[in-house]
DNA sequence: TAATAATAGTTAGCGTACAAATAAAATGCC
DNA sequence: GGCATTTTATTTGTACGCTAACTATTATTA
């Protein structure tokens, strides 16, 4: 049982950082990175959210993020800006430039996508939906974990 | 269809995170990481292999699986050695040290596994192993990838 | 055998990812 | 108002993980 769990367990670790070399590959033509991709997701779906809450969208925690929001900055990418009623929070807005990534990215995610689903079927791709999210929930139990 | 993989792909980075923390936090206690956890189960199965070879195993390529030899060898868990026949080729051997930590950390996997798999049934974890093999072959489809 | 190619490992540079410590602002309580 | 506490974001330090470039050694082959 648990040892049959071996092989999935070194095997999801395997496949992340296989999908995440094809993401950077077909990203990298567009000077974007995986993690800088999902941030612009998360912003095109809500512009101008707190960065904490970016953080949750995408499953980082603060340090991550800050991180990342820095180096999409210098690409002008985006833009943060102190709300005035609390002076502690960093709203993230997008440019201009970044706005207009959304067309250019609009088919890439997809592509990905398309490659590893191939060969798997709906109910298949559900199961797995299923089962990571039980395995999710049991990782979350008295987890105080940052974010994510 | 392709909507529905999209949760679940956000889902597997997030969950592969979370367990990367778990085993950080466990691992700590032993001055280890994940990685070099995982270089020690290998070394543990076979000792005395190839550099090289010890990166396919564990599923990292050369550069992260050096910097990983070299902390692990400043440690003294384990030794460089250079084959007398080729001398371009390094092996890896455990000290003493590297073979004690096997007694103490022989629960610790077995305390993590058991905490993500409680309330999945024998089914569900075959199906799992099975659909992420599948998924794992569609990405090495045409992938010149280093090691993993 | 000298030039060339292939192989094994390393180094350099970048971007996550995390814990821990810190800074700044807001809140609670007296 | 004044002070401890909490919240939000950042900085610091370490370790992956990747690509690209480089070194040393071995194999090829003209």
């Amino acid at each position: 049982m648990l040892s049959d769990f071996n092989r999935t367990d070194h095997l999801m670790g395997k496949l992340h950082r296989s999908l995440r070399r094809n993401y950077d590959r077909q990203l990298k033509l567009f000077g974007l990175t995986p993690c800088q991709f999902d941030v612009l997701l998360a912003l095109w779906g809500e512009d101008g959210i707190v960065l904490s809450e970016l953080g949750r969208r995408v499953s980082r925690d603060n340090p991550t993020i800050t991180g990342v929001v820095d180096r999409m900055a210098k690409k002008r990418l985006l833009e943060r800006s102190r709300d005035e009623r609390d002076r502690r929070v960093v709203k993230v807005v997008l440019t201009p430039k970044g706005r207009e990534m959304q067309e250019k990215l609009s088919t890439t995610k997809k592509r990905i996508l398309e490659k590893i689903t191939a060969s798997l079927s709906r109910q298949e791709i559900n199961a797995l939906a299923k089962i990571l999210e039980k395995m999710m929930k049991n990782m979350e139990r008295e987890e105080p974990a940052g974010g994510s």
